[in-house]
DNA sequence: TAGATTGTTAATCGATTAACAATC
DNA sequence: TAGATTGTTAATCGATTAACAATC
């Protein structure tokens, strides 16, 4: 049972320190303030600073944070100090844009290997990256040491995608199939899903006032008004 | 100001109930029961209750909800009960995969156009949409009355995109550029960040305790010991 | 009526914010 | 020393869970 203390939302905050930190490094910036951190992330400075002494004392009172300590020791905090061989499962439209979006866009993490059970795809590569058959999964995941996957394979297929790669050592799965997933306790998955990402932004794209209004002249139930959330 | 009640996080939850009841209405379920719905979302059974409670109460002491009915309330609560137009600015890698990916996959949204700056690719198609130059798109989101889009383009050109869109009566984003992004006041945006995602799941891919023990080795500053989360 | 399950209030838990002493 | 900013504790806020009366 890892980390009694700190939260799954605090951890999602590191990579975006991250981020900052690498384009302040980039710039040569040497200090930075957490109310810096705090308007280039849009976290508040408490919270910026709360976050980081879980982990240690990594700034210098009265001058903020060295960006080139900072980042190596978030860089450690995370684990992305050795390299991160991932696999996507799926080769499909959503599995091939991944393939390509981390092997340019994430400096941090490798995709080594695409899977796929469809034979016409076999064989084939994602630019430089082979996809190979599902059936080669388990002794992949075993000879590469293989504990982070990513699955864009069809919902229906999704599960048992999962108790595939689960069996033979993946510890985390960045999900996009639109199903939960029952793993091995231990395993983390993050749910990617787009569909629920899309559907969620919808609630606040129009007039809510309009829509509850609406929710309400078909409701037969007496609403007690402070469940409200306009007036 | 919307909602001052109800959190961001609950309402992420409803387009997971809606799937779970698309899926039931289908089996022809009629009634479904909060403990039940619990254990198709992972969510417990009081918090869907309490959820379902800020928009009215919409089930039957000792029998449970009517899937038909619960499912035309949670559509009308989302806000979507009619037709979500949408459009994707960038028809990269990303791009291309999410506007299929909402054409075949999310039941609910319509994704009717894309833009892009390439001149290579417009005018060509995605499926059956359009890809359109970026130019238009201020044309484009005000004679269709577009309130949602996604954002699919580099990073750089993230900003300025948004810029364009929200000028033009855009209200909600899905962003997928690694950019924290400032819109107007009453734009909500989504951050869909693949590499955070991904980044932080890899905290949770190793033993913790050897991490936090490299980290300390090379650490400076004294620690106290509760700021640690292992022993 | 007995059994089941909702709707709702109260209690708990956790995360964020505020405040400030420590200290560079 | 004066000014700035961290690290840390305390206060607040919000969300989840527990409990149970209402009621089908």
């Amino acid at each position: 049972m890892p980390d009694r203390s700190i939260s799954k939302t605090a951890i999602k905050r590191f990579p975006i320190y991250l981020r900052i930190l690498d384009q302040l490094v980039q710039r040569k910036v040497d200090m930075v303030s957490s109310k810096e951190l705090s308007s280039e992330s849009g976290f508040s400075a408490e919270q910026i600073r709360k976050d980081l002494t879980y982990f240690g004392a990594f700034g210098t009172r009265g001058a903020g944070y060295n960006t080139m300590f900072l980042r190596e020791k978030i860089i450690k905090i995370i684990g992305l100090d050795k390299t991160i061989d991932t696999i996507v499962m799926g080769a499909g439209n959503l599995g091939t844009a991944l393939t390509r979006y981390n092997s340019t866009k994430n400096p941090y993490v490798n995709v080594v290997a695409v899977f796929d059970r469809d034979p016409g795809l076999i064989g084939k590569k994602i630019d430089e990256i082979n996809i190979h058959s599902i059936d080669e999964t388990p002794g992949y995941i075993e000879s590469h040491k293989i504990r982070v996957a990513i699955v864009a394979v069809p919902a229906g297929a999704a599960q048992e995608v999962a108790d595939l790669i689960t069996k033979h050592g993946v510890k985390a799965i960045l999900n996009f199939a639109p199903v939960k997933l029952h793993v091995p306790e231990g395993v983390h998955v993050h749910n990617a899903d787009l569909t629920i990402e899309l559907q969620s932004l919808i609630y606040y794209s129009s007039a809510n006032e309009e829509r509850l209004k609406r929710l309400h002249q078909t409701t037969t139930a007496v609403q007690s008004p402070k469940t409200l959330s306009l007036e």
